[in-house]
DNA sequence: CACATTTTTTACCATTTGGTAAATACACGA
DNA sequence: TCGTGTATTTACCAAATGGTAAAAAATGTG
């Protein structure tokens, strides 16, 4: 039997008691690699319930009983995966520093979400699908993360707004269209490959830069 | 025996000897518009292989039987959301005049994109489910209807920004700007339900008007 | 009302789907 | 090389799924 993945997740902070895991083999590694893998592909372009086991299986050239072995269920593949998403989805808003230059870290921020959605486009299309679909499985995760995370940075933003170092506007509604903005590359890629010609990320690059800047510039900084 | 829709889209125009199809009854009318309802409500939340026709029966009243009645597969009311989708997605661009006054024509653009994200968010994640899944039944039509209605778009913008009507920018880059910050606020729904607290549409259609005319006010207009 | 047509229900069916049990094959340290 | 735990396969299963056939009910029309 395996399935660590639950119980490594317990704290261990207050519970030494716990029976120490035994660290997963070579062979469990790479297997559960593959699995996420093959389940990051197929989850992110259908969907929870769009997706089967057996696409997954035949994806990570596994067999759908062996797939079961690494997990003990459909849903564990995809809450594993989410879990890891969330991990590095709030990564780039994290490190914006309350203490730099603010126009600077509005945006390197906008620049580390392109990257994120030129680097990760499957990740961000799992995330919109659970979005679209209403959150079933994240919503907890985004009450206590993202939540006090966008509350805390909208602060800083909203005071580099009124001691003038940024034009004033809406904090919240900055970040929503920070979001949708660059996502946007990657989650409708289908369309974008269709009516786009050129190398459409050092476009969006230049362009959202510009787009960020002049809402953001104090009056009379113009370069 | 029914089932009207696939017929109903041959071309008239070249051929009256074609037998006149008899014209729907009140039942067959309500009764569609209910699958239709319901099939939006499903589709728009699960994408078309979450989807499921007793979901979809459930949701309408009706019997699985009786909705294969009226269409003679599942793919069958998928293809007519999309189709019936496709005819009022583009209006709002389709609507925006060459020989208006250039600021205000794309401001209004994104008033009613913004509009239509309130009133129809059930079709705004239609459409985003269909294209995360790859378009794979949208692609004929992007690349017929959608292609050559944002070139030309793009080529009035362009001249626009040439003649100094708009500060210079990239114009296609502009529509995905426009096109991903409104529909945000109806596919991302479920997000912003956790992180937002006021009128969240009011807001929007202030800070947009707000970004994009700071982008593409020319140069000594400020007002 | 009687009859033909339209609509709905009942009873199915084959396939797919998530998941299990148990037997088998494999890896690897003593 | 042996034995023990790990990994994989084979053979299933019950439920769900898309879909069909035909009977029954409802509707409209002369």
């Amino acid at each position: 039997m395996l399935n660590f993945e639950a119980k490594a997740r317990q704290p261990m902070i207050t519970t030494p008691a716990v029976p120490p895991e035994k660290k997963p083999s070579r062979i469990q590694l790479r297997n559960r690699l593959r699995i996420l893998d093959a389940a990051l592909n197929v989850f992110s372009q259908h969907g929870f319930r769009g997706a089967t086991l057996d696409q997954i299986a035949k994806e990570a050239g596994l067999s759908k009983p062996n797939i079961l072995y690494y997990f003990s269920a459909k849903e564990e593949i995809h809450v594993t995966l989410l879990n890891q998403l969330m991990e590095t989805w709030l990564d780039p808003l994290i490190e914006m520093d309350s203490n730099g230059e603010p126009l600077e870290e509005i945006l390197n921020y906008v620049q580390r979400k392109l990257d994120m959605a030129r680097e990760l486009p499957r990740e961000s299309r799992l995330f919109a699908n659970e979005i679209l679909q209403g959150a079933p499985r994240m919503t907890p995760h985004l009450k206590s993360d993202l939540l006090p995370l966008v509350d805390d940075k909208c602060a800083v933003i909203q005071n580099w707004m009124d001691t003038g170092k940024l034009a004033p506007t809406n904090p919240r509604h900055l970040m929503y269209s920070i979001w949708s903005t660059t996502q946007h590359y990657a989650d409708f890629e289908a369309q974008l490959n269709i009516i786009s010609t050129d190398d459409t990320y050092a476009e969006a690059q230049m362009y959202l830069r510009h787009l960020f800047t002049n809402l953001l510039q104090p009056a009379g900084h113009e370069t």
